[in-house]
RNA sequence: GCCCUCGUAGUUCAAUGGAUAGAACGGAAGUUUCCUAAACUUUAAAUACAGGUUCGAUUCCUGUCGAAGGCACCA
């Protein structure tokens, strides 16, 4: 806010030393609280043509800065450090400025389009910690892009097909037959249960099955590769994916009815979150895009061709590993998908930006995925840039969801309102309020306490969580922050008749 | 083996290369006829180690030690 002092500065440099100075690099910043003024320069840099100690430059620089500019009440100086001190005209004319306008804090368009991907879960179990730390950063950069004048689009791509998709399928479809009912008679409304968390629970049965079946063929003298290879329920999840491939009607009928459990389930907790998203891209709907970006890339040279059939990209020349693109049987890998997704992705909205929120541990996914972009020849590949976010990690490590090592988003944000409900009745401060006005309260104080925690934290870093410690209501938290706002406006409200307004005491 | 990231009070987190490294929780000692005690006041407590660049380094560079992640046909 104090930028029109920088120009000011370089034109006194140009004036009085004939240097051209980028008013760009001139540090400005408010004062620290100890010492007296309203925003502090950095003369350190100005010693150099001044000729001049520190102290003598910033008395100097203040002197021309008091001529040139009315607004100016006094200035000090503290070693190298300029502080400026405001008149109260300057303050009361600025708040009102802004008091005045009403898209405060909304800059004015860029006629830039910027597309924004985050959540992006898979369709066998439901969200998790992790999930809602990507979805609030992913969300947040969202606003903050649409308040800097960006026309924003929000989307997730759903990874909803594959093994791990088959797994839950085909736990459900046993226990189905275990129970000698109709597939389709569990579900959702018979078990009480979110869909996500039914299909989740059946994923889980499966990998415990699968490691039963496995331990049982190590008992039984096979070794450990062989066993993996040998496992009756792998080959019938593999088998599952093979025919849900060559679109076997009954499988995709089960396929298609419990991603629809999950997506309800999705929905639920997205809306509970507060977040919301203009397009979703399914994984089953471009997962074979990449091959026309294979078989472009073979012809312009990009790719090799290996004897066995596969396709590969060296980037050994970029400091990076030679990576495959296509198998020997010619299914596509992850990077493959991931560049026929951001091709389909530049034809629907044709954006000047595209930002993927995923997480630190695809670093290295990204930075091969923009490479392989630009060796294509792509436009948008300057545009990609990969929002890497860290990990959240538990006391005792990283959250892994089939060893069932994770903190439930739908749990976590019950849990949250059930302790603000808890707190709130305890402090007796639901006096007049009705049922729907308390419930709004408990949810505003919960969700408040868990965004400000995961969004507090720099992105970049990971965070640790204990669920031993639930998060805290009191400190620098959420709810903190809206006792502060609370209190504020009952002073404000106390005081309406004694209250004189800004325009009038100008 | 190679690549990337991170090491700050007891703990969880701050600090565009700038002033005396800030908060919160926890610890110790206090505050309620007064604006919402979900508060406030006081207090002890930290930059992994060794060099370098700089007027100035938690921040940049090099090395050591420690932690986590990734790459060698899973997404």
């Amino acid at each position: 806010m104090f930028n029109f002092l920088k120009d000011t500065i370089a034109e006194i440099i140009l004036e009085n030393f004939q240097q051209t100075f980028n008013s760009s690099s001139i540090q400005i910043n408010a004062t620290p609280i100890d010492y007296v003024g309203d925003c502090t320069i950095v003369v350190f840099p100005f010693t150099k043509f001044s000729k001049l100690n520190p102290e003598a430059t910033g008395n100097f620089f203040g002197e021309k800065l008091m001529a040139k500019n009315s607004n100016i009440e006094s200035y000090n100086v503290v070693k190298g450090f300029l502080n400026i001190v405001f008149k109260p005209e300057f303050w009361l004319t600025e708040l009102c400025l802004a008091k005045a306008n009403k898209s405060f804090g909304q800059l004015a368009s860029t006629g830039r389009k910027v597309m924004v991907e985050y959540s992006s879960p898979n369709t066998n179990k439901p969200l998790h910690l992790g999930h809602v730390r990507n979805i609030l950063l992913g969300h947040s950069i969202a606003e903050i892009l649409k308040a800097c004048g960006n026309d924003v689009i929000k989307t997730t791509l759903v990874n909803d097909r594959g093994i791990h998709i088959c797994k839950s399928m085909l736990a459900y479809k046993k226990d189905c037959e275990k129970r000698e009912i109709r597939i389709g008679s569990i579900n959702p409304t018979t078990e009480s249960i979110k869909g996500d968390h039914l299909v989740g629970k059946y994923y889980v049965e499966f990998d415990k099955a699968y490691k039963a079946e496995i331990k049982s063929l190590i008992e039984n003298g096979v070794n450990e590769d062989d066993a993996a290879k040998n496992s009756s329920m792998m080959k019938e999840a593999q088998q599952m994916l093979l025919d849900w491939e060559a679109g076997k009607p009954e499988v995709i009928e089960l396929w298609k009815t419990m991603n629809g459990w999950v997506y309800e389930g999705f929905d639920a907790s997205y809306k509970k979150l507060g977040v919301t998203f203009d397009k979703s891209y399914y994984e089953s709907n471009t997962y074979l895009l990449g091959k026309k970006a294979v078989v472009e890339g073979l012809k312009e040279s990009v790719f090799v061709q290996d004897a066995d059939n596969s396709v590969w990209i060296d980037l050994t020349n970029d400091g990076l590993d030679r990576k495959i693109l296509q198998r020997k049987d010619g299914t596509s890998v992850y990077i493959t998908q991931d560049v026929g997704t951001a091709q389909m992705k530049y034809d629907d909205y044709k954006m000047d930006e595209s930002i993927y929120v995923v997480g630190n541990e695809q670093d290295y996914h990204f930075k091969v995925l923009q490479l392989i972009l630009k060796k294509l020849g792509k436009p948008y590949a300057d545009g990609i840039y990969h929002m890497s976010y860290g990990m959240v990690e538990l006391p005792s490590g990283k959250m892994k969801s089939r060893e069932g090592t994770v903190v439930d988003a739908d749990d976590l944000m019950a849990e949250m309102i059930d302790s603000a409900k808890q707190t709130t009745t305890a402090l007796g401060k639901l006096e007049g309020l009705s049922e729907a006005e308390k419930e709004k309260l408990f949810y505003t104080i919960g969700m408040g306490a868990l965004k400000y925690f995961l969004l507090k934290v720099d992105p970049k870093k990971k965070m640790m969580f204990n669920p031993e410690e639930s998060i805290e209501l009191q400190g620098n938290t959420g709810p903190f922050i809206q006792y502060t706002h609370a209190r504020i406006c009952s002073i404000l409200r106390n005081n309406k008749l004694e209250r004189i307004t800004l325009e009038e005491s100008i």
